[in-house]
DNA sequence: GCCAACGTTGGC
DNA sequence: GCCAACGTTGGC
């Protein structure tokens, strides 16, 4: 599921600091250098996820049909892994030669429109993102395809901000990953629309990423426009990963199909300022 | 390891 | 609200 999101992005959550307090001990040392750091919320991901789904078995559960599923999520997620991972990567040999390679680039789906999950809205919007002023921790992600995106992602990459599950679904705007991949505390609280208690503290299966407000689109590009692209000819888009697997919320972008939609966005008078 | 059943995503 | 696509679960 990379489901979706919701928005824990509540007052209260920005409260929580102690999410990002559980991160990795150099991290946490970090954390908090940084005051209050606006935590909480920005879910993303995906939508509907009854997490009815999962509680209502836990409790049945036995601990023996823990492991099982253990052993079968791993090698689930050795598969996503395998797949996410073999395309990716590399490309940028266009790019100067930048220390540690070439920034990368992703789409990442957020619901603009309120959608309650587990008594939490869990929308979010560009415009929820551009009144942050904090790093967002991109959380909620609770499928292995895009989970292992999220964690391929490095400090500096670009994403583009899809709206999903609305009027008019489109790239809305542009946004940068400012923190690379921490536990996804959210998992493990059972209040959180995206609790999974298959994960825990000591082994966290899920991720974070901080993204930051770069900008926001004049002019949105649909997926209208982004179908009718992919369906001509030899284009650009034709293979995008978002295009052809719809429900991955978290998705890599090709330096190709990045310059073919910056250039489209230029065309259409927004000042891409990367 | 295969695969049927089931659940979720997300556009329409 | 419907439903196609596809991911996950879990038996065999």
């Amino acid at each position: 599921m990379p489901k979706r999101k919701a928005k824990n992005d509540t007052i209260e959550g920005d409260v929580e600091t102690p999410r990002r307090s559980s991160r990795t001990p150099s991290k946490q040392v970090k954390a908090q250098s940084t005051p209050t750091e606006v935590s909480p919320p920005p879910a993303k991901k995906s939508k509907k996820g009854k997490s009815s789904k999962t509680e209502a078995k836990e409790p049945k559960e036995a601990e023996d049909l823990d492991l099982k599923k253990d052993k079968k999520e791993a090698k689930n997620e050795k598969a996503s892994k395998e797949k996410d991972t073999t395309p990716p990567a590399v490309e940028d040999g266009s790019k100067a030669k930048a220390p540690s390679g070439g920034r990368q680039y992703w789409l990442m789906k957020a619901e603009p429109e309120p959608r309650m999950e587990k008594g939490h809205d869990i929308s979010f919007s560009i415009d929820d993102l551009a009144a942050k002023s904090e790093p967002e921790p991109w959380d909620g992600i609770r499928n292995f395809a895009a989970r292992n995106n999220l964690r391929a992602m490095k400090k500096g990459d670009l994403a583009f901000f899809y709206h999903s599950s609305c009027k008019v679904p489109a790239i809305v705007g542009i946004m940068e990953i400012v923190k690379e991949h921490s536990p996804d505390l959210s998992a493990h609280d059972s209040s959180k629309p995206y609790y999974d208690p298959k994960s825990s503290p000591d082994d966290p299966k899920w991720s974070v990423v901080h993204v930051v407000f770069r900008q926001k689109l004049d002019t949105p590009i649909t997926l209208k426009e982004l179908k009718d692209w992919r369906a001509e000819k030899s284009h650009p888009l034709q293979n995008m990963q978002m295009l052809a697997q719809s429900r991955m919320s978290v998705s890599k972008v090709s330096a190709a199909e990045w310059e073919f939609l910056v250039g489209q966005m230029k065309d259409r008078g927004d000042v891409i300022q990367q």
